[in-house]
RNA sequence: GCUGCUGUAGCUCAGUCGGUAGAGCACUUCAUUGGUAAUGAAGAGGUUCGGCAGUUCAAGUCUGCUCAGCAGCUCCA
């Protein structure tokens, strides 16, 4: 059997051979810091026999690979530290994930304490570096085996495995777990870890089953790489636009008014409504949309006839009784019906189509009360929102244009690099779940493969994830805790207009039904602003911010001049403000976050200090130094040239 | 909706066995003017401790309910 290395050369080795055996073979040293190997590219327990000729790469710790291995083991380790210390804990899965790993048990709710007495058993076991075993049974004697000890979750976990399975166990000291592995050879390889959270978590993640005590921990091969790993997230924390949109005054929430109800507040407002600005005359002058404004609710009616009231009657505000009143209405979660509304207007011509309409629409969904969150998840939001109804031979066309819209506008507000763009598909699996003929769902599928691919943007596919009517391109960010949230969806839509009863009249003179284009293109303004506060972690772009420049008189006798120039840069349109605390401070820049702002003009100082104090800002000097109004004009063009929706790219 | 944590001055927080509100920063006034993350001194600031009940001679502190915020789960047209 021929195994061949990383760096190209070959190895004969004897069938059954293992991958430590290989590594050991080579160096004792490869096989001391081995963590795992890599089979043809997938990854491999040490353990693992070779049975054919392939490619073998020996991971060790320093490979970032290994960190999937070491977290695995060290969610192993944190399991045999809580049965120690809570010999009733049963234990349910302990994956790797992302950012560390966890365990769920079948215990009461963790506290800090508890981590830090089950970090201490860690340690000690860790210390004892017992070296992991695996072994294997069969199916049905391994469910004897847990039954036997008591692990009903582990049984479950077993009794789902195909009849034929084999089934793994790892033993480390007394501490047997079922798992498929890979792990290291020795607890000992965990050298850095750190049990960071405890939360409730449903058992296989379903509401209807017990809700079991997750530790959340994270481990690394070496102590740096867990401190460091530790300070970002601390400086991500530092950029969660929770804290950092309440601290600079962006938006608020109040007890009395009501969960997932923020109150935009006057800073958040400018920067919400340069972002709606934009993003209307855009759309309307250069993406050929036109503008509706259609009613916040509803009669029970519409809902009906949208599927709303039988499917997501519980997401909805409704106002009124059904058994009292007459009529019942609802606040809207969606536009769609009502645009259906305005193109049923009249009748029209295939030469019209397509029509591109779009509304700045406010919409109000009824969350649960536990999944509200700053301004990414809210009760009350608005969207750029609009439907595009066309024939179907321009449906490709105008799904690209969508798609290209929305590419300029990340490009534009710089966040292109940060976001992942989803195929959501049907689940041929599932096909009840959906409306349409398998081969349709098929055929579109492929048109939106083909476009993204044309448009040259990178792409995953979700089987599943599609909305019931057809396929969808959704965009997703992560927050700067790692969570993913959708910002943008593009949906085709081939079957809602049969349901509205919408059609146009072809060149032959018959009614025929338009497809539609659901699409946003920025998303919601509130959880878009909450991403650029991320992004930018509160330095946003000049056009962006709700202060833009900053008067800085370094003393009183400079204060109406400081005045002067702020009028100035207010009727040239520049957000200015002259500061007045400045007289007293001298030109000590006090406030750390003076750099959110990005122009200051420090009146009075003299050029060279000016410049310590800070990169950013502009010198004017005394009064008669140099000429106000080529001053001015001088930085509101500056200002202007960034505020046409360039990205100022600050290091 | 579920599990856990939190809610005291504008902000960040302390408040020990229930005994009747505290610090730092910010703010105000005065002094100072080369102090580039914080000049010196003085002062003001809580309808009293998210809200509502209860226990008690006495509740920020104990109990119940409730509202809101946070982390996670679940959900997310």
């Amino acid at each position: 059997m021929l195994v061949t290395l990383k760096d190209g050369s070959k190895l004969e080795v004897d069938k059954g051979t293992t991958v430590y055996d290989v590594a050991s073979g080579i160096s004792e040293g490869l096989a001391r810091v081995a963590a795992a190997g890599e089979i043809d590219g997938e990854l491999v327990d040490l353990r693992t026999e070779l049975t054919d000729d392939c490619d073998l790469n020996i991971i060790t710790t320093k490979d970032p690979k290994a960190l999937e291995v070491i977290r695995h083991t060290a969610s192993h380790v944190m399991a045999e530290a809580v049965q120690n210390l809570f010999p009733d804990a049963k234990v349910a899965i302990g994956p790797s994930i992302d950012t560390g790993f966890y365990y769920d048990f079948d215990h009461a709710p963790f506290s800090r304490e508890d981590l830090d007495a089950i970090e201490a058993e860690m340690k000690r076991i860790i210390k004892k570096g017992n070296p992991l075993e695996r072994f294997i049974m069969p199916r049905d004697e391994a469910i004897e085996y847990m039954k036997e000890r008591n692990e009903d979750y582990k049984v479950e976990l077993i009794q789902d495995l195909p009849e034929d399975a084999v089934i793994s166990f790892y033993k480390q000291g007394d501490f047997i777990d079922l798992c498929a592995g890979p792990h290291l050879m020795n607890t000992k390889g965990i050298k850095a870890y750190k049990l960071t959270s405890s939360s409730g978590a449903y058992w296989r993640g379903d509401e209807n089953r017990p809700m079991l005590s997750r530790i959340y921990g994270t481990a690394y091969d070496n102590k740096e790489d867990l401190k460091e790993h530790l300070k970002r997230m601390e400086e991500a924390r530092e950029k969660d636009h929770n804290r950092l949109g309440r601290e600079m005054e962006l938006f608020t929430t109040v007890d009395v008014i009501g969960q997932g109800l923020p109150l935009i507040l006057p800073k958040g407002t400018i920067m919400l409504q340069e972002l709606q600005r934009w993003i209307e005359d855009l759309e309307d002058n250069e993406w050929g949309y036109i503008r509706t404004r259609t009613p916040l609710f509803a009669k029970s009616d519409l809902y009906k006839i949208s599927g709303h009231w039988d499917h997501y009657k519980e997401g909805m505000f409704v106002m009124g009784d059904e058994e009292k009143d007459r009529e019942v209405f609802a606040l809207r979660p969606m536009t769609c019906p009502f645009q259906y509304y305005v193109y049923k207007n009249r009748q029209h011509s295939y030469r019209e189509l397509p029509l591109r309409y779009s509304e700045t629409s406010t919409l109000f969904r009824n969350e649960d009360s536990g999944e509200m969150h700053g301004l990414t998840r809210v009760r009350q939001f608005t969207i750029t929102e609009g439907h595009l109804i066309v024939r179907p031979d321009q449906m490709v066309e105008e799904f690209k244009g969508c798609l290209a819209l929305v590419k300029h506008c990340l490009e534009t507000l710089g966040l292109e690099s940060d976001v992942t763009y989803h195929l959501s598909r049907w689940d041929p699996e599932n096909p009840d779940k959906y409306e349409g003929e398998a081969e349709v769902w098929e055929q579109t599928e492929a048109s939106i493969r083909q476009v993204l691919t044309e448009l040259d943007i990178d792409f995953v596919e979700d089987v599943g994830e599609a909305a019931f009517y057809g396929p969808k391109v959704d965009i997703n960010t992560r927050n700067v805790y790692g969570k993913d949230d959708t910002m943008i969806t593009i949906q085709w839509d081939a079957l809602m207009a049969e349901r509205f009863d919408m059609y146009y009249v072809d060149e032959k003179g018959d009614k025929v039904r338009p497809y539609m284009i659901h699409r946003t293109s920025i998303g919601c303004y509130e959880r878009t602003l909450a991403w650029i506060i991320e992004k930018y972690g509160g330095l946003f772009p000049t056009w962006l911010c709700p202060e833009q420049v900053r008067v800085l008189p370094i003393s009183e006798k400079f204060m109406d001049y400081a005045e002067s120039v702020n009028a100035k840069l207010k009727k040239n349109g520049i957000r200015s403000s002259v500061d007045m605390r400045a007289e007293k401070i001298g030109y000590k820049i006090r406030d750390s976050r003076m750099n959110r702002v990005p122009y200051m003009v420090i009146i009075g100082a003299k050029e060279e200090e000016e410049k310590k104090i800070s990169v950013r800002s502009r010198y004017l000097g005394d009064e008669g130094q140099k000429d106000l109004d080529t001053f001015i004009d001088e930085i509101t063009k500056e200002i202007r040239e960034k505020t046409i929706r360039e990205i100022e790219v600050e290091e």
